[in-house]
DNA sequence: ACTATGTGGTTGTATGGTCGAACCATGGCG
DNA sequence: CGCCATGGTTCGACCATACAACCACATAGT
């Protein structure tokens, strides 16, 4: 199919645009890096995590999630904790502070993304949504 | 809107999924990182560019661009010449071999995502290419 | 013409990212 | 009680990007 090509362009596209190529800031400009706001996404919505769990999240290595929970803990957003049960096992938990930068991220992302919504048509973005939705778990698959 | 926190995961989560966090190989498991396959479609597909033309697609700066585009020449894949009517330009160009390599790549590419297609329902297939699309334009208007 | 300012590139410096391998501690099992 | 698997940490290597300083050429204005 000629909708390979397509896509692929559309993709590259949308990357560049969006400016994930930056490793060092996220896309909405806060001047964090991108691992680390989705750390803090993921430990902000479903609570403390494996470290192990956050790896397989985050779809990183482990020796890369190690280094990446303690740079949160440097700017004390997070806490290690003996993870209950077992004794190899480290809990990661946001600190009060770290929800804190948590929501703060939350709301420069919202505007960011509200202002992008806002540019796709009314009649567009229940599918924009579902599109990718469909497209991640059709990558996901393969 | 509530649609902001889902756009946001969305994107999140296809980004990792994608792999776009790795920035040493491609989505497509081609081990050429992402800048340089981005940097071969483009001169594959318009030929020749000048170099701030590139970065300007590219979305990078200059002198990240100096360095992409010397990479490629370490490769064999590219050289550089004058620009013509311009002393201080520089053309960048594709070798046969760059043309070569551009062609294998697109290759692997359109096997990855007609595979990544494949998984997408017949009667989605048209809103996900639509839908990046638009997201894309959203972006740059922003 | 000649100077001032702008544009295109290169190089140096600093930051951030990721992986894989080596190594340690703890857990689970025959 | 040995043996292998699992969760983490540390080290080494590689890639990406930006910003600033610096050089060369271009262009406009006096």
């Amino acid at each position: 199919m000629a909708d390979d090509r397509e896509l692929q362009e559309a993709v590259a596209r949308f990357v560049r645009a969006f400016g994930l190529h930056r490793p060092d800031q996220t896309p909405c400009g806060q001047p964090i890096p991108t691992s680390e706001a989705h750390a803090l996404g993921e430990l902000a919505r479903d609570g403390a995590l494996r470290q192990s769990e956050l790896a397989q999240r985050l779809r990183l290595e482990k020796s890369t999630t190690s280094r990446l929970v303690t740079q949160l803990i440097n700017r004390g957003w997070a806490e290690r904790a003996p993870a209950p049960g077992d004794g190899r096992g480290v809990l990661v938990e946001l600190t009060p502070h770290g929800v804190n930068a948590a929501a703060r991220l939350a709301e420069a992302r919202a505007k960011r993304f509200s202002a992008v919504l806002d540019r796709v048509p009314e009649g567009e973005r229940a599918g924009v949504l579902r599109a990718l939705t469909i497209l991640t778990e059709a990558i996901d698959e393969t």
